[in-house]
DNA sequence: TTTATTTATGTATTTAACTACGTAGTTTTG
DNA sequence: CAAAACTACGTAGTTAAATACATAAATAAA
């Protein structure tokens, strides 16, 4: 499959969604075989918490960088595995605060020597040539600096002329 | 957000997702530009086309790496916007051949200096110290070689030992 | 101190992919 | 050549994220 090379933008996208659902997946059978029920997409949550003990909704999001809609639904997950729970802050009626149970801190400490082996593998996997975490950084710190569409556009003006 | 050296797999797979999307959103835009009305995810297939003529649907799905049910429902778009259209096979009547319309072709020539310019953008943000295609083709084939549950497994089993 | 603005949360809907399943042709095999 | 297996296509339902919108509480401004 050599789109990328003629093309690209697509190309590059789908290719990096198929790589993370991969890792997702296996991260899952991963905890699986340690007799440990636990969903990938729960870490950045429950890591959070255990970092900053008590956050309001809205705080989680932005730690973990999903939209709060998003965090709400993760939430909603975690609070029915009774990892968290969350009570009304009584300074400021509008927010949610949000805390692990005991039952969540104890699955992080199950979880620390698993989470030790993910990150040398990922480590290992990503470590090439091009290291492909400090290839995503650079990349990303591009695009902050100037967007993808401002290139283009710079681009396309500089060959009108 | 320091999630990633702490841990990992789910803080590499967002970001992954995020830059993605963002390309993709840009990419939009970019067209747009140039008065195209023409979505990026449509462009596997339209790609596809260009060069092989005429295809199934499931070809054109192994082509572009997606599973058939996502194919036939980008095919279905690209029909509506009559850049494609699709005959059945004569020989084998299970099969739907699917080719460029005229109007699709045209808008391929129009689109030609288009993806050029989109090449050399994405080049440019993915050129790096760590080259970001070459780092993902550099970890896709380390774990097509070994998967990520296989490399954890077996550390973990070292581990134990 | 009302009124306007901002902030926090929540719900509904959308999107783009997937898996699972069903049906209808085609090919292989006993 | 009839039965079994396989292949091609299509639909339905699921998932994980996003946007857009709604409401209520808090803060700022007139």
């Amino acid at each position: 499959m050599n789109i990328i090379d003629e093309s690209g933008i697509l190309a590059i996208s789908t290719r990096l969604q198929r790589l993370s659902e991969q890792l997702r997946k296996d991260g899952a059978l991963f905890y699986k075989s340690y007799g440990i029920d636990f969903e990938p997409k729960w870490f950045p949550v429950i890591y959070t918490l255990h970092h900053k003990e008590v956050l309001s909704v809205v705080e989680i999001a932005n730690e973990i960088g999903y939209t709060h809609p998003s965090t709400i639904s993760l939430l909603k997950e975690l609070e029915k595995q009774k990892l968290i729970r969350s009570k009304k802050d009584k300074i400021d009626e509008r927010k949610r605060l949000i805390q692990l149970t005991a039952k969540g801190q104890e699955l992080i400490e199950q979880m620390k020597p698993v989470w030790d082996v993910m990150k040398k593998v990922l480590g290992d996997i990503a470590d090439n040539q091009n290291n492909l975490l400090q290839a995503i950084n650079e990349a990303e710190n591009k695009i902050l600096h100037q967007s993808f569409l401002q290139r283009a556009l710079q681009l396309k003006s500089e060959e009108i002329k």
